[in-house]
DNA sequence: CATTTTAAGTCAGCCTTGTTGACATTCCAA
DNA sequence: TTGGAATGTCAACAAGGCTGACTTAAAATG
């Protein structure tokens, strides 16, 4: 498809309506095999999505507050808490109390946190590391492009911080 | 396959966990803007997500039985009918007797529907459109190649059917 | 020091959207 | 004529969102 030489002068198809629908569609059945692979296995588990996202960002930011995951996935406090609760109870998180702010609750994952953790993500990366190695490099640095552009400046703002010092 | 100049000595950095961790994050945190816009617009009305992924589907593929509905979505019967009735009675579908085969109820949108689906789908589009237009077309290219490698054998099937003769 | 704000947690209730299971109807096809 | 397929419907349930109200503790601020 159009590898765009002239931007001016070409005819931007990619652009176009029905280009895009299939840009929308592509994502939407792209996410579906995109979870597939970790939701298998929280089935077989008491858990479901939002467990594995808890479990994510806490291993990608340990130590980060309650009120900050809370800006990362994107719900409510009582919604999180749900889900934080039986985390801790079942031994997977570790809260513990602020030093310097000792309102703030800081999150980490158990061992067993980690390992259930690794799990998930191994199984989601397994399928990742396929498509990406399927669609080759430059792909993989279209894919992520288009990706961030897609994102909320404020959501942006988040990822970028995450992946700050490692990315 | 590998686009790469040295398929074999290069690093594959973009293979490592933590590269693809970063892609985990980017898929979901872009996923997020991908619905806000729609999502938005639905909570006026008494409609959701569920909703705007019928009628999408229903406008690209006009005159699709239930059953090949449900296979594209990857819901029950009894999830899609639900959603379904509301739209029937609301007047923005239609569902007409197959004429060959009468058990089969073929699904066309009314023009109100046209209406709403294009309203939503303009909404994402624009998004998308943007982002499109900030990375460019060879990222779009990749962008797409990436998300197709993801995909299920069965869906990328399904997507490849929806695109057929316009794609 | 008193007051206000912030962080976290909790309770209750609601909605959407997914699930199973059971069952009826209609109709094609062997 | 009978079996099976496609559809529809009812009931019940679960996950995971939401709002609103309220408490506790601690920090920040006047």
């Amino acid at each position: 498809m159009s590898e765009g030489r002239s931007p001016q002068g070409e005819t931007l198809l990619f652009l176009t309506d029905e280009q895009l629908r299939q840009g929308a569609e592509a994502m939407f059945f792209a996410y579906r095999g995109f979870t597939a692979d970790p939701d298998r296995i929280l089935d077989g588990l008491s858990y479901g999505r939002a467990h594995h996202r808890a479990l994510h960002f806490i291993h990608t930011a340990p130590g980060t507050t309650v009120n900050n995951l809370l800006t990362i996935l994107g719900v409510t406090k009582q919604s999180l808490n749900r889900v934080l609760r039986t985390l801790i109870e079942d031994g997977l998180v570790q809260s513990q109390v602020g030093r310097t702010d000792k309102r703030e609750r800081h999150l980490y994952l158990t061992e067993a946190g980690e390992t259930l953790e690794r799990e998930l993500s191994d199984a989601q990366r397994s399928r990742m590391r396929a498509a990406f190695r399927d669609a080759g490099p430059e792909a993989v640095a279209g894919f992520r492009r288009v990706l961030e552009a897609m994102m909320d400046p404020e959501l942006r703002r988040q990822y970028h911080k995450l992946r700050g010092g490692r990315g």
